[in-house]
DNA sequence: TGTACATCAGTGAACGCGCGTTCACTGATGTAC
DNA sequence: TGTACATCAGTGAACGCGCGTTCACTGATGTAC
């Protein structure tokens, strides 16, 4: 054997990340302890050495896929500053649809977090918060409204095209939202609450 | 005892509608075949007598819970003919959000369904495509790129406001979406494709 | 209409299985001298 | 630097539990005469 107090470190973050992924990728029940531990190269009893319980690492879990998603898409965008279109595109990509492991973690969890506990909800809730900041910046708007429509159409299709996959309809639902989207990036082609500005 | 072939029917539809009302509320992977008889007083023995296996069950589960949720909204919706903007207002109501058990399917199991074998995808794909047709038919479009981009918007809508639920961002993200959404309803307020008719 | 029998909807004990969790143990790592 | 001991990351057998599914059974329903 040969566990250094270092190791463990290096061994609680590949047990997070693994589960992160699965839970992307096959949702939150897909991921067993004995399972989990075998696919980091582990025993299912040194788990309890890492986290205090299932639940206690899903929780922290959750944590961890949203923040991968946000730091692959949103905050990996504004990083180099780009443009909401540029945003739209990568989001609505074919290539997101289709890495569920690796992609934004809001459209693959929406539905189970939806309907768990308030501290889950809670957790996801910021990250969506994130998003709307982060969509309403790129628009330049003084509020949220426009934002908020964005991130319900891009999280909707994307949701949507994984459903449709198998079809051309799959294509066209990422086309088809993406080029409307992007034509609200022109100020004011619908307009905010009041247009009191 | 007593249960003539007629009752038989009659248990079959109870546990139909019961599992459909389950999943809804609380995804796939709450129903056990135990606790669902339980709940429709019957002893899990029997199920079989009704549904191959739980997985034959959950097929068809999925069907009713996206048929009754089409039932209550596009379909009702549409027999008595509303138009968009009442379509989207109920689409998008607290009422709406806060009943699951009730409620479309879509939003409430597309996470899971994102994630399903291939025959729960296209029965839900089926499902989608004919909110996708409702809509353009409210829009009185000719193609289904206006359709398509509201149906994502709505579904997004609704599934993040039900993780938002606990604070006012919840009401503001359906109040948002559905007021922009209506806007759409003016022809041509976003250009379809390349404007060819 | 009444009797004898077949059918079959629903019952509940039993099964094997995978699960989350516990715990006595192992042996390399880390430390005190 | 070398020795003696403590620590503790990871192991794997064992646990109780709920699950999906099977099956011998029960007794009212349905039917043939």
């Amino acid at each position: 054997l040969g566990h250094s107090q270092a190791e463990k470190e290096q061994s609680r973050e590949r047990i997070l990340k693994e589960a992160a992924d699965q839970i992307r990728e096959n949702g939150f029940d897909s991921v067993s302890v004995g399972k989990l531990m075998k696919s980091v190269n582990l025993t299912h009893g040194g788990f309890y050495g890492h986290f205090a319980s299932r639940t206690d690492l899903l929780a922290k879990a959750l944590t961890r896929a949203l923040a991968d998603g946000v730091n692959r898409s949103t905050e990996e965008e504004l990083a180099r500053p780009r443009d909401f279109a540029s945003f739209v595109r990568n989001y609505l990509s074919h290539a997101h649809r289709d890495s569920r492991k690796t992609g934004c973690a809001v459209p693959a969890l929406i539905s189970d977090v939806s309907r768990a506990d308030a501290q889950s909800r809670a957790i996801m809730a910021s990250y969506i918060e994130g998003y709307i900041a982060s969509a309403r910046r790129q628009l330049g708007d003084e509020d949220d409204t426009r934002a908020m429509f964005a991130i319900s159409a891009m999280v909707g299709a994307l949701a949507l095209s994984r459903v449709l996959e198998d079809s051309t309809r799959s294509d066209e639902m990422l086309q088809s939202v993406s080029e409307q989207l992007i034509a609200l990036n022109a100020p004011n082609v619908l307009g905010h609450s009041d247009s009191q500005d």
